[in-house]
DNA sequence: ATCATTATGTACCGAACGGTATGTTATAAG
DNA sequence: CTTATAACATACCGTTCGGTACATAATGAT
């Protein structure tokens, strides 16, 4: 009965989430983002809504990405410790190898838009509870296996993990030396024992 | 020979680095600028410069100050421990208590600058270095004086500071429950042994 | 008192911003 | 084949952006 969509949304979608992702929600204009995603502005309107509301969706589909990324990296090892390794260093390759990746889309809106957004801020938070959530989980798991023998709480240990990778995460954007970060790394995986 | 400025210098650029510190580069504006500097732009330009200019200004005092804050709270208790201890709880307080702060500007420029501008890349970096090596002096002094036997290297150990630091300022924007920025805070002094 | 020099306020510049009105085109139901 | 509907491209909206030209005002040196 109607005229039906010439462009792919998802596919649009994922364009202006790079976009946003690589120069945050200020710098990224209209016209970038029309012009990436191969629409005009009165279909990205009619599609997605204005600006603001764009981004929204562009972070969800963001964080549900991440989030799967991070739960399949933690699963993929059967040691827990060798599981937490693989992930901070597959961070740190990411940001130094061949071709280099844009940080974390999250963690850049907490700077930008969380505290002056009360809707991102709640966003952002909640990533974060759940990236929290995921390490709690693996850590309890490889203390029921017998492997982890920790010091403080799973809790408190999946807290400083986040804060790890965020601190991590922002410190690669000023691209200090690779060992600077390695020796990180290291430091908080002892806290793996 | 000439006619004097009419306005205090300092001042201004004090001004000017609250509002970058507060909103950012790209979201704060001329406007925003004049007028809470108290200045028109032609005396904003031929002071300053223009805007990149002026935010490396406000950028360079901020990091200045903030040096000499972190400095003189590391040293201000004669045991490391508790001055690391007042150093992260007083992050905690300057974020949780009444009148809450903006974070930390530079840190907020490695987000929002250090991947697109090389200026702001090294200029970020240096100044986390410059952390760095005040945490590594300080650990060391207390390795010296006896209290401190840390099972890491001291440069290792003040990189993971400056990681956490960063993190914790991160988090604590997306405002979590107080208790899981005290956590991460215990679990951080603990590799104080 | 004159004059070179610089700060100031006003008014303006072209460009880009986010967002929309409008007319046309493509579709599927009838 | 007509028609209702919605997506499309174009062209435009008022506003704000960063930055400046220009005339005026204030100063110190002469």
């Amino acid at each position: 009965m109607v005229r039906p969509r010439e462009f792919d949304e998802d596919q649009a979608l994922n364009a202006a989430m790079k976009l946003f992702w690589e120069k945050g929600y200020e710098a990224t204009s209209l016209s970038d983002l029309t012009s990436k995603m191969g629409i005009q502005k009165p279909s990205l309107y009619s599609a997605f809504g204005d600006k603001k509301t764009l981004f929204e969706t562009a972070l969800r589909k963001y964080t549900q990405f991440h989030a799967i990324h991070v739960r399949t990296t933690l699963q993929n090892k059967p040691s827990i410790k060798e599981a937490f390794r693989a992930f901070f260093e597959g961070l740190v390759e990411e940001a130094y190898g061949e071709n280099h990746k844009r940080g974390c889309f999250c963690i850049n809106t907490m700077v930008e838009l969380a505290p002056h957004d009360e809707k991102f801020e709640i966003l952002t938070r909640e990533h974060q509870m759940y990236l929290s959530a995921l390490f709690q989980e693996t850590i309890e798991r490889g203390i029921r296996s017998g492997e982890l023998t920790i010091s403080m709480s799973p809790k408190a240990l999946a807290q400083t993990f986040v804060v790890s990778l965020i601190g991590l995460t922002v410190m690669m954007k000023s691209r200090p030396e690779r060992s600077f970060i390695q020796n990180c790394v290291e430091s908080i995986l002892i806290l793996l024992k």
